[in-house]
RNA sequence: CGGGGAGUAGCUCAGUCUGGUAGAGUGUCUGCUUUGGGAGCAGAAAGUCGCAGGUUCGAAUCCUGUCUCCCCGACCA
């Protein structure tokens, strides 16, 4: 995209309402506008972001057969009346009545309607197990919103939900989401630590967070060094789930050789049973055609929050370092060129676009200064400059945003150059 | 909900104590000069001072009410 067409406005100094780094430069970098307290509009660098956070999640939830639908953000209070959790949740739950004077609300997750789902699709333990998932906006009336994205009110998270026959049979769909799990945040550059949960209000007996790192994290984490490694995907779930971890008031402070830190939780995987398939009256016949209740788990991913989480862990004081996957830009090529009538900026641009989907040219009329500033603050991986060493010597000059690295290069080497190769 | 703080130009803030009719930086616009790290000079536009009521000859400033936002705690992807 040239810059020139792009809708956004970067600022020298952060707005006052951002308290937390990630916050202070998504306004900056002009990738997300408050609209009212815990919530926002996301402006096309957000959105960008966010779309290809959203892409990496669910080309992970698809590998295990997970099946992507869309279910509403409106529900009905029906469902919630017959699970018992209509009261129990309380003011969190943005209730809503339409004309007829119904009860609606505005969902904070699906448990009950996708239970009600399934109990008229499934008849049978032969349609076992089942996954299913979707990419969908909740809303939960949160106490006290904070930190842009990281705790809006309105928020988007990839929820997925399981059905299982039996115990164990949902237990082993447990280690598959577990691992898949590992392996998304993997993906998206992070370093996830998984971490034994209390269950809480949605209840059941088996459940973990995914924390990543992060100086400014809400939770307070313990965990064996250990589970800090490269090969930690390539380990079983027993045997990574025998690794010491912990979080705020379920550390054992009398525990020593632990590393403590603070994370962001970006994930969090349920096994609860039949807490939902009971009320519900979701079963199936077994091998003896008897009712049995289906053994569920959901499964949550915080997509919005990961923006704000990821650019926690990829930061310094010009700004934001995507990782190369989820920059909105993979690289930015800027001219220096003195000869107005130089197009060397847009043929390269041509070139590297057929190669790399989401490139950016930045053809605005600003000083070069101000243009390197703005390809920092954004986070592109790349800067690619062409001036000086181009006038010279016909060679572009790039610039790796995490390292600060400078690299010439010919027209040849340019075009052949590993950019997707890039950690921050 | 309890405790604290703040609403003045797109953004950051001064002015409020001590009432006299709106300021700075940055950004924006115009012109000229610039062109390797948020350029320089000159000029310009831009604010019902959150809202409502009150006191006063006169209110951003004092009083009352109200709304919104931010921070600390309980809740959570």
């Amino acid at each position: 995209m040239k810059l020139s067409n792009l809708f956004f406005n970067t600022l020298k100094e952060s707005p006052k309402e951002a308290q937390i780094i990630s916050h202070q430069l998504m306004l900056r970098a002009s990738m997300i506008r408050q609209h009212t307290s815990g919530i926002y509009t996301w402006l096309p660098l957000g959105f960008r972001v966010l779309k290809n956070i959203e892409n990496i999640v669910r080309y992970n939830q698809d590998k295990i057969g997970c099946n992507e639908m869309l279910m509403s953000t409106i529900q009905s209070s029906d469902l919630w009346k017959k699970s018992g959790r209509y009261p129990d949740y309380g003011k969190e739950m943005l209730r809503i009545h339409d004309r007829h004077d119904n009860e609606l609300l505005y969902g904070p997750t699906n448990e009950e309607v996708i239970t009600d789902l399934f109990k008229d699709y499934v008849n049978s333990y032969k349609g076992l197990p089942k996954y299913l998932y979707h990419i969908q906006w909740k809303f939960r009336d949160e106490i006290r919103p904070r930190f842009g994205v990281m705790r809006g009110r309105e928020f988007l998270m990839k929820d997925a939900y399981s059905f299982d026959l039996d115990h164990k049979s949902a237990v082993d769909t447990y280690k598959i989401f577990f691992k898949c799990y590992l392996q998304t945040f993997l993906d998206l550059g992070l370093q996830p630590i998984p971490v034994k949960a209390a269950t809480g209000a949605i209840g059941g007996d088996l459940s973990h967070e995914f924390q990543i790192l992060a100086k400014t994290g809400e939770s307070e984490l313990a965990y064996d060094s250990k589970l800090v490694s490269d090969d930690l995907i390539n380990k079983s779930y027993e045997e990574i789930t025998s690794m010491y971890s912990a979080s705020d008031e379920m550390i054992d402070r009398n525990k020593s050789d632990v590393v403590i830190g603070r994370g962001i939780e970006v994930g969090h995987i349920f096994n609860f049973g039949i807490k939902y398939s009971e009320p519900l009256e979701c079963y199936v016949l077994n091998n003896e055609g008897k009712r049995v209740n289906l053994h569920m788990g959901s499964y949550g991913i915080g997509v919005s929050r990961l923006t704000a989480a990821i650019i926690e862990a990829y930061h310094d004081e010009n700004g934001i370092k995507w990782p190369f996957q989820i920059s909105p830009f993979k690289l930015n090529i800027i001219s220096a060129l003195k000869n107005e009538n130089s197009i060397i900026d847009q043929d390269l641009y041509l070139k590297l676009k057929n190669k790399y989907e989401n490139i950016s040219l930045d053809d605005r009329d600003l000083s070069l200064g101000k243009k390197i500033k703005d390809s920092e603050l954004i986070g592109v991986p790349w800067t690619i400059i062409i001036g000086k060493n181009y006038e010279q010597n016909k060679q572009f000059e790039i610039i790796n945003r995490s390292s600060g690295e400078k690299l010439f290069l010919s027209d040849n080497e340019i075009e052949n150059f590993p950019f997707e190769q890039y950690t921050p």
